[in-house]
DNA sequence: TCAAGATTGATGCAGGTGCATCGAGTGGGG
DNA sequence: CCCCACTCGATGCACCTGCATCAATCTTGA
């Protein structure tokens, strides 16, 4: 039951840790150079502006992100400060809320998104085939699965890009 | 110069974030629900154990855990309050110092190895064969090289385990 | 020899994260 | 109808990170 990991386990797994950090720092380091907030804005602004009529309860957008509570709590407060969107209360449940994207919310995510998806093409897209790139992903999957107790929903997309363009 | 990324590409980055950050907070709630301090606490202790007589420059330890100055210097902080490390003057440049692994801080790295080594095999060697653990590394790899940058030396060994047993 | 510049390591500050807990509100069983 | 358990969201605290900057020391080169 508890075997010794192989070398090839560990050594994916240090590749994991060690590329994922590298190419995220990159990313990043990119898009503030470019003066833009943080990739977990933008991937909250993703989901506010994929909602049907771009709202979502707190909670839908926690599950949604695959972060806790309170990191979505503090988001919030973050991007209603800066005016890319704003809490409504919820009439039908009065402890809940609805945040809605602004305008200007909107307009961000579609700038940031011109930014983020050349930093991928760059970081990722240029280094490998797009067989490769579906390798990575089908190996990668079997790692994502069920790990540990997956309370969460199925489903899920942080970062999907929106229509793109 | 500046393709749309395929969505090949994209697809292959989101899974890298998402399915790392997963796997990566798996194993740390295992150590932590063992009672161990953060994984970087491991790697530290690893790169000083492993060095030539149990002690490096701050300097060096930067180098091979590719984290930030400020950030060795307080890592080292917390290792030396807990007794796992101690710092040594260094007489050849007095600006420097030498950090220096304690028995206390060998022992704990070979405690940590071994819950360490099982959750790596619980939450990869489980789900790939070696075959596939392989192929995940070589693309990993390539991604991995001269994102950026690349200011420092090109050997590493963040999480690489000690001899093992 | 000495001044200018580079390197080593520490630190104040702002911000982000995890954890525990709280108050408000909901809803189901007695 | 009321109470208890639960859900929703906020927040105080500790800690950790990035950034900028500092003092001390070393190195270089005129």
């Amino acid at each position: 039951m508890k075997r010794k990991p192989s070398t090839e386990a560990t050594s994916a797994w240090i590749r994991l840790m060690r590329v994922q950090s590298r190419v995220l720092d990159c990313v990043e380091q990119d898009l503030k150079k470019a003066g833009f907030p943080p990739l977990a804005w933008y991937d909250a602004l993703l989901e506010l502006s994929r909602a049907p009529s771009g709202e979502l309860r707190p909670v839908e957008l926690e599950r949604q992100m695959l972060i806790p509570q309170y990191s979505t709590s503090r988001l919030i407060d973050r991007l209603v400060d800066e005016g890319l969107a704003c809490r409504r209360e919820c009439k039908i449940d009065k402890r809940g809320q609805f945040v809605e994207i602004t305008e200007a919310g909107r307009e961000l995510q579609k700038r940031m998104w011109g930014a983020y998806s050349a930093a991928i093409e760059k970081y990722v897209g240029s280094k490998l085939s797009d067989a490769d790139a579906v390798k990575l992903s089908g190996l990668l999957d079997r790692l994502g699965c069920s790990c540990g107790e997956m309370k969460l929903p199925p489903v899920v997309n942080v970062t999907e890009p929106s229509p793109s363009r």
